[in-house]
DNA sequence: GATGAATGAGAATTCATTCAT
DNA sequence: AATGAATGAATTCTCATTCAT
């Protein structure tokens, strides 16, 4: 896995993965039956919609801005502890159909859970009617982890941008816009660069 | 380009690319030093960051919502109009450097234009000053990607979402925030799922 | 024996095997040294030369005619019922040396056999004295083994000969030629095409 | 084509044909596209049931004898000029459909050029009407290719014998049969064994 | 006796790159 | 400028054989 997010798929050999475990090559070929199989496996054995459903489930704090930073960072937590995991998906998505249905399955799990949760917040009068639970759903998450890819794959050319910083700026951009707001004047903090 | 961005570049051959061309293989050579000085070419050719930095002095509406509303049409214009050098683009920033590269470059680019144009705003009280223009930079580009890549990577499985939806979504999403807002409530539209 | 008929020594792998006795690929080398050896095993087992002698022996009908059809019939019968072993060693022959010889020793002892029966109904006067035994001995045998391999491996592009007229065809032909013969004209039957 | 003849088709590398070649092995995969695609080359190139075809067709002597007799030195100086052609034939029908189909082919059309031609003998009143044609030619060629192959193969376990005394001993059993005859008679020559 | 994990030497195939023409 | 034959290293996959348990 580590080496299929360092090198990508075809970049890595199976000799690489066999050194990198300590056995002969054809010891890989005893469990799995090709190395399609092996990223197969790997899949399967990562449970990442779970993950995220976990995760979303958890999360039920007073406010909308708590709930939505807890979220944010369950979620950036949970990508930095399976990076490799997590890069490999991202590197994988265009070559390989299979990955690209896993990660298809994620994104659609997520944009439910978060429709679901919005449609009660819009009941409780907390969030505008016409807010869009899909966009925002994509919005939230693609944000999420394009933020991550990025501190993997950009830096240094991008500089790094502490987390909490970037998952304070996005809640704070998505729950009360870029307008003045009478909500948002009270907090502190605010435009660093 | 094209044969890069759909089988990526380790998945194209020279005579794959030399097929697509109408030539033989060994013409490529001849103008080439070799596959990756190919790749090489074609990134240089593509003048991806000055494409953005134009659509952003290009755009000049007169209330922050249209601005951005023009500006996230043009760039997914963009996008689309050159689809193979963007998915190819996403498709090798993790294995090539030299992409990577590439699209950090525009990446930063994009940021700091985004920057200046919000300090713009917020000296005018148009922006609330506590929003991190470098966050809202990433996160109104990094979903207009996403949402492009999407489109060609995670369909059928993800369904499609109307680019204007989209944009509108997004747009009054951070212009507004999801707290009620006295602005946003005039408009019209909303929720759809 | 079954495996390595249907698909060649090479092809059949000590996996297979394994997997088609119900127990584990290590068994097989605690009772074989090599997959050579098995094979060698399996020829040992199989008294091919001693079966063929048997029927010569057996068969002692009055006239020539009857006995060649009965040896004919025997000889058929026994490919028929030991055919995994029989196409075995007719694919093996080309590339293993060890079964190049069995084959041989069986060619041989038929041979003679053959030759010893000839000689006495040559002295009786029943057969002409010119007749070459050995040529008879390859005609009739490696007739009746084509026979018996173009009806597994030729068929359906050959179309399939019933045994029994074949066998009359051939004893036929043998023993009264193809010129008319005041003997043969007496029979009935005759030409089918 | 030597190299399967001699080794077999799963025992020949393409590291032996590139090198009996005098070429690199990435050459054959320049002109081949498998090892297999080879091999299906070399049974286009040579077109055996045609050769079977045009020796049937020449041969037209006086006597039965004498054309049987032409026709079987015929087929055996094309087996013999052909050898390792024909001798792969042989070792590869077992295991590969597509040989299979081209032994079947020449089979077919050997078959029907001797039924034809025994058909007009009959009429001539030269061969009995009860003579089975499709018997008579498979005893008379697949007798001729296991003499062919016997020579090749199961040499020095089964002593050479020479082609001369086993055409002329052929002939003689199909046109006179084993019986006493008058026309068989005449000849001089005989028993040698 | 029995198991199956482990080994490693091949073997087929791919493909970037070279180069004579 | 153009061709495509030629190279050979790299890669995936196979399989006979060994051996600790």
């Amino acid at each position: 896995m580590r080496l299929f997010a360092e090198k990508g798929f075809d970049r890595t050999t199976v000799d690489d993965i066999a050194d990198a475990c300590g056995v002969a090559l054809g010891l890989i070929y005893h469990y799995f039956d090709s190395k399609t199989a092996l990223l197969r496996a790997i899949l399967q054995r990562y449970r990442f919609p779970e993950m995220v459903a976990a995760i979303l489930r958890r999360s039920q704090k007073p406010t909308l801005e708590e709930t939505l930073t807890e979220i944010a960072h369950a979620y950036l937590a949970m990508l930095y502890e399976n990076a490799p995991f997590a890069l490999m998906l991202r590197s994988e998505v265009e070559r390989n159909p299979e990955v690209a249905r896993v990660v298809g399955v994620v994104a659609k799990t997520v944009k439910e859970l978060i429709c679901r949760y919005l449609a009660r917040q819009k009941r409780a009068g907390v969030v505008r009617k016409d807010v869009d639970a899909e966009v925002f759903a994509r919005v939230f998450f693609s944000t999420l982890m394009e933020f991550f890819i990025a501190q993997h794959r950009l830096t240094p050319i991008l500089h790094r941008l502490p987390p909490k910083r970037f998952v304070r700026g996005l809640v704070r951009l998505l729950v009360y816009g870029m307008l003045p707001h009478p909500s948002a004047e009270r907090q502190e903090g605010g435009q660093r660069s």
